[in-house]
DNA sequence: AAAATTAATCGTAATATTGCGATATAATTA
DNA sequence: TAATTATATCGCAATATTACGATTAATTTT
């Protein structure tokens, strides 16, 4: 018993629900936004920016990152962290699938 | 110390976390594709759908209800299920608003 | 080389999620 | 009304997530 039966579902199913996870905390949203805005790319300026200490803020970035939306560049003592160009579509593409797959049709049950 | 730090995040984070969280499980997008193909909006016949149990296939659809993504309507001894409407758009809105506030841009730090 | 800086990782505690069987609830049929 | 059918909920076990302080590892500065 317990946690996880993902391997019964499809892999599509997986990867949107893979891409929704790391989205799934309003601390990695907050960080994809400061990448994106390009207010902070080194990671010592995002510990700064959130109301989490340095080791949560590092595991946060760990999760982006194994869910491939960011990566991460060292530069000498500090990093930087960037998003992937090339999964950050992906992901958008497998997000925005679902939703536009629903169109408001005029016979439906509820 | 624990989980969630949530309230020291934007409205908006939390939003975006609170509607990713909803498809961060493969059975949940399992059952929104179900939903949004019409293929089966009958609580039992999800079930039948799925590699779950009853109760986790419950569970699941609360949960996709608390989020507000879909609504149920109770038929005689059954129960209807559909995509909400008006909150999938929002959704939607939150989501690909983040995924569109990225463009590459020529310079760039990694 | 020693001290300082930066970030990752480890260990641990608190809490949340996932999953199921059993039970409860509500409507339908016999 | 009793039996049946369809869902929701409860209680529990297994696992995962969130968070932090302490430690480690690697680089830079003194």
């Amino acid at each position: 018993m317990g946690a996880t039966k993902a391997e019964e579902f499809s892999v599509k199913d997986n990867r949107v629900a893979k891409y929704a996870r790391a989205l799934a905390h309003p601390a990695r949203v907050a960080i994809l936004k400061l990448l994106i805005n390009k207010q902070s790319c080194i990671c010592g300026d995002i510990v700064d920016e959130l109301p989490l200490s340095q080791s949560t803020v590092s595991q946060h970035l760990k999760e982006l990152k194994v869910a491939g939306l960011i990566k991460g560049d060292i530069e000498g003592v500090k990093v930087c962290y960037c998003i992937d160009e090339t999964e950050w579509n992906i992901a958008k593409n497998y997000i925005s699938d679902l939703f536009s797959a629903y169109k408001a049709v005029a016979g439906k049950c509820c």
